[in-house]
DNA sequence: TGTTGACTAGTCAAGATTGACTACTTGATG
DNA sequence: CATCAAGTAGTCAATCTTGACTAGTCAACA
């Protein structure tokens, strides 16, 4: 339900139609989801289904119009339950980039080592990115911004390490 | 295409049947995906129409046939593609506990804390539970072990800084 | 020998997700 | 004014993913 979660937050602040909550998404918590356009707006769709949020249609002008969207008593009932659960409860997480890594064997120790070394200047690239990010210092953004970047720290660091027992010849 | 990537990988380790693929990844693999058996079941017979993978039936006794599957060259070319890749790209990890963090100002800071206390202690049971983990030493699968463990004293960590910032008053 | 519980092997319908697309508006430029 | 790019708003078909289910085997025990 964090999908769900993060829509109804997002509803709360204010954005009130689909375009605008997905640019919302998009560029300001581009950091800790990749909720996409569809995805969205058939999650909005359910939650009115489920009466979270009211539909309208609104007419602006000549412009198309749009589905305007905000949350009901049971929608807020709703947000503050997932945001509960979500705070109090951990989530595995999944790195992609460690089913490479349960692999490495099969390749030779300097080819690895040097497609390592790629993926960890990609990382440094992503790291001195979001350390030029400024903005948004928002309250709770702030705090996703600042994992993310320790994150990426704790990647570079771990590679360097992983990188340091491939050129070690195999003890036991 | 990491879940591709997985599969070949196991299938070259000499695991050749869908059920036990299934259970190698369950029992050995979960701490670097959480693929299930139906999907894996799919992914196979994609690859198969693909020719990445041949698909045998086999009569094992009385029990129900078996699918075996065994990697042809192309398939074990696109392992080696897939691997390369993989190991030489990053990529983004979203954290679904992030999301709540971002609403964390709706709740009082006490709630928020003590939310956030029992969330750290999750993650610290799971630590423990790593660490009593034994066996199953063989090459990649260590590394992947050994990252999980650190990931999570990482997040504990992270955690004990989140809540120090909550209890600061508010400056700028 | 009948029954029970665990193991083996896989299927299926339902739901989630997204890349690619449509269609309209607005503003700027030549 | 015609055209072109960018912005706005959303839809749709195809694909991915999974919870729940079926159906057989085997071993052990009463």
């Amino acid at each position: 339900m964090h999908r769900e979660l993060l829509l109804l937050g997002v509803l709360r602040m204010g954005h009130l139609h689909g375009y605008g909550i997905n640019e919302f998404i998009q560029r300001d918590m581009a950091f800790c989801t990749d909720l996409k356009k569809p995805t969205a707006y058939h999650l909005l769709q359910k939650m009115a289904e489920a009466g979270w949020i009211q539909e309208n249609e609104v007419q602006d002008g000549n412009r198309p119009p749009r589905r305007v969207y905000q949350i009901t008593p049971e929608g807020e009932a709703a947000f503050q339950r997932l945001l509960r659960e979500n705070l109090a409860n951990h989530f595995n997480a999944y790195f992609d980039g460690d089913i490479g890594l349960a692999f490495v064997d099969v390749l030779p120790a300097d080819e690895a080592l040097s497609l390592l070394r790629e993926r960890q200047d990609g990382l440094k690239a992503e790291l001195t990115m979001l350390e030029n990010v400024r903005g948004h210092t928002s309250g709770g953004l702030q705090f996703i911004l600042e994992h993310q970047k320790r994150y990426l720290a704790f990647e570079i660091n771990w590679l360097d390490e992983v990188m340091k027992r491939l050129l070690q010849p195999r003890e036991e």
